[in-house]
DNA sequence: TATTGTTATACTCTATAACTATA
DNA sequence: TATAGTTATAGAGTATAACAATA
């Protein structure tokens, strides 16, 4: 715990209380999505392999590199998953003629829509969970997270 | 994506907006302690040890299927997570005499102490990250979080 | 029969280390 | 030398299925 002078003079206890907010909440919510993916066998995305279709909707023609830093994983992890996804024809990986040591990932029309089908399932589920919330609360949780979004892409690149 | 009709009607477009922050935003923070427990090789934790320990702090003497609960995964994976964390000797596992089908699961002194490093460790990493958002900020990002934590507890209980 | 817990099996995620190929 | 990518290895997380022991 964090509990020496600073606590009080520069209010840090909300750091702290945001830290165990975290920890707390984000597992919860994973295994919420985790579980629809899995219930649905047709699917069978893992939430890693689900943001690396969506990374390749938005960034077609994206490197490995690339994927590896939007997955927050080092490039050996991000190859893996991509061979997966090559595997069960999600995604194609071909050469790049100009930078022969790249490759250049898209998806493939399955893979355009199992992601379009995934993301429909999960965001479904997690507005079944978040239905009866007044629009205000919805409102403040959006901001939290938004909030903790931009200092994470800001501050948490890769530290290795 | 979910836009019918109703994302206007009822102000879907929140929980919807809400649903894909917290896909984008989860796998951010995960890996943020993730690579923070790594760089220790002495405590070498992962997040889900990480919690059983919190859980066993909180509620000393739990079973294996309050544990099961509390990380939200089935039986037989809390079994296995037990299983190693008794093989480091940092927690125990004992018969409940009363209740012969149950086990006694509690902390050892090895396993409060690295509880206690790892917490502060994981802790001072995301107040480093928090570091410098005015207390306004803090305060809604923690107020989205319990926002999202009681929705959590209360409705998304493991769906089997 | 229902509950508690374990074990076997199979997959995925993830890292580090070692490697190849290209720039 | 530096960068892009792959592969081998190892360990953890996770589920389902099958099982044993107890209530």
């Amino acid at each position: 715990m964090i509990s020496d002078c600073r606590t009080m003079l520069i209010s840090e206890t909300s750091v702290e209380q945001c830290a165990g907010s975290i920890v707390e909440t984000l597992p919860l919510f994973l295994r919420l999505i985790r579980a629809e993916l899995r219930r649905h066998p047709r699917l069978n995305l893992s939430l890693p392999q689900l943001r690396a279709l969506v990374y390749l909707r938005d960034q077609p023609g994206a490197s490995a590199s690339g994927m590896a830093e939007y997955l927050g994983v080092t490039r050996a992890t991000a190859s893996t998953t991509i061979e997966r996804l090559v595997q069960r024809e999600l995604i194609t990986r071909t050469d790049d003629p100009q930078e022969r040591r790249r490759v250049v990932l898209n998806l493939t029309e399955a893979g355009h829509r199992q992601l379009e089908q995934a993301s429909t399932i999960a965001q479904e589920r997690v507005a079944e969970a978040l239905a009866g919330l007044s629009p205000s609360r919805l409102r403040r949780i959006n901001e939290g997270l938004l909030l903790l979004q931009s200092v994470l892409h800001t501050r948490a690149g890769i530290t290795r």
